[in-house]
DNA sequence: ACAATGATAGTT
DNA sequence: ACTATCATTGTA
């Protein structure tokens, strides 16, 4: 194995974000995490990689948030350390990933709403008429393509747990992030807590 | 416009 | 126990 330092995709040689970096507002948090990229080993399958194009964030103070009414067993994870996930079921069909944000005990977390995919799951590949652009295009479609559910629910953000997050490999200008309103809520819902890489073909709004 | 589909939280 | 709700998606 002498050229494998040079191998690309080895996990261990590339930067990762660590929990003191999600130890923040999710409000920052999300706008920062445009343009990362989040990794995804598949038990006994390929590593998947993709950018982070649309966010949404969740308060403690915040009546869409899922902590807004205190801890419960579904939401637990958004009370735990951050830098963990958070993963819950929605319209008993799909899963949302999350990144928990701020200290253990304060309930935040920003939503991985779209991701632009470096690489396609071969067993989505094959699909009739699914624009490569929007096979992780939305939460629940995200989660169904990198095999995402409850099981990975609090697991921590790194290669141990088969998901983790790398920094941006180059600079993004503020102007290519928008800011605007979330999507499918409607309690809070004029707030301006969602974010998006501009022109990006996986954002639901762009 | 609406059905699919199940866990959850709040109410009897 | 019952019921409304839900950070969605694909089809009509």
């Amino acid at each position: 194995m002498v050229y494998d330092k040079f191998v690309p995709n080895k996990p261990d040689l590339r930067e990762r974000i660590e929990p003191s970096w999600c130890d923040r507002p999710s409000i920052q948090v999300a706008p920062d995490l445009i343009g990362c990229t989040l990794v995804r080993q598949l038990p006994n399958g390929p590593l998947i990689r993709g950018k982070i194009v649309e966010t949404e964030s969740y308060a403690p103070d915040d009546p869409a948030c899922h902590a807004y009414r205190g801890q419960s067993r579904r939401n637990a994870s958004m009370f735990g350390p951050p830098g963990h996930s958070y993963v819950y079921l929605i319209y008993g069909l799909y899963h949302c990933l999350n990144v928990v944000t701020e200290p253990a005990g304060t309930g935040s977390a920003v939503l991985i709403r779209s991701l632009d995919l470096e690489t396609i799951p071969p067993g989505l590949a094959d699909l009739p008429h699914q624009k490569p652009h929007r096979i992780a295009a939305g939460p629940g479609k995200l989660c169904r393509a990198l095999e995402i559910d409850r099981r990975l629910d609090g697991a921590l953000y790194a290669p141990k747990s088969g998901l983790w997050l790398e920094p941006r490999r180059e600079p993004i200008p503020p102007t290519m992030i928008t800011q605007t309103t979330r999507i499918g809520i409607t309690k809070a819902a004029e707030q301006p807590w969602r974010w998006y890489l501009q022109g990006n073909l996986a954002v639901s709004k762009g």
